[in-house]
DNA sequence: TTTGAAATTGGGGTTCC
DNA sequence: GGAACCCCAATTTCAAA
């Protein structure tokens, strides 16, 4: 991981389908150079994935939230992410410390899905609580990198 | 946006590199057809972009928090806002209903680095109180579509 | 450097306002 | 007529050995 990995990593976080072509010029290498570098990032775990980032509003999804979510003692947390995974609508999920367990973000098409989210949620054998708060706008920033 | 349209997305929230061929095979299109649709899906922002996604790990970053944000009245947003894009571990960052106003999420290299982001953040003019709690585990999820 | 694969461009066709 | 689709073929560009 040098300057120039490091370079090709803050390019890629801007575009991910740059060509080797494109990033090579960038950092001054040849395309197969980059590419070299390229597939070990990937190998190594350092690029986790490459991925597309869809507009929540333009999938008829206009109403983003966080829910906390408290799991009752002797529940299994793997049953539960994998509720999670059945559940469309959950963007991201994490376990966090705190009095709360997991941090959920949701995005719902409108307030009665959101309803239904949380009640599906609260319903779930060992869910003991859920606090949700909206989500009113996201700021956009540059990254890690 | 029907549902090759859909499909597309599907797999490009996978895989933000595969080609317009691979995923013309997948959709049962020309890869012609395939790159004229991604281009629409691009510039009506259904897609938002296309990015590389670290490991915060592999970038020295292995402490990553959620920190809540209240600011005081008669505090400017956008200046507040603005600080938070040069402060590079912010990866996340978004406007919440709560009793707080803002919730970030921050990658540092330690909790060394945590404190010096949390005391940054309570030193900024408008800042009244901040609330952090540590990301334990991220949970893997397939997304939107 | 070379070779097969992929993207891009231009031409042409269809369907539906 | 024009917009939104699609395909094919030729050319340029790219990826991988």
């Amino acid at each position: 991981m040098d300057r120039i990995d490091h370079e090709i990593l803050r390019h890629l976080t801007r575009d991910g389908r740059l060509t080797f072509r494109e990033l090579g010029e960038a950092v001054h290498l040849s395309a197969n150079a980059v590419a070299e570098r390229f597939r070990r990032l990937q190998e190594s775990g350092t690029i986790r994935h490459i991925r597309a980032v869809l507009d929540p509003q333009a999938m008829g999804r206009s109403l983003e939230a966080q829910i906390e979510i408290k799991l009752s003692a002797q529940t299994s947390a793997l049953e539960f992410e994998n509720a999670l995974r059945h559940m469309p609508q959950v963007m991201e999920a994490a376990l966090m410390t705190g009095s709360f367990d997991y941090a959920i973000r949701v995005a719902c098409e409108n307030s009665h899905e959101l309803m239904q989210v949380t009640e599906a949620l609260r319903k779930h054998p060992g869910v003991s609580d859920t606090y949700t708060r909206l989500v009113l706008r996201e700021i956009e920033l540059s990254g890690m990198v």
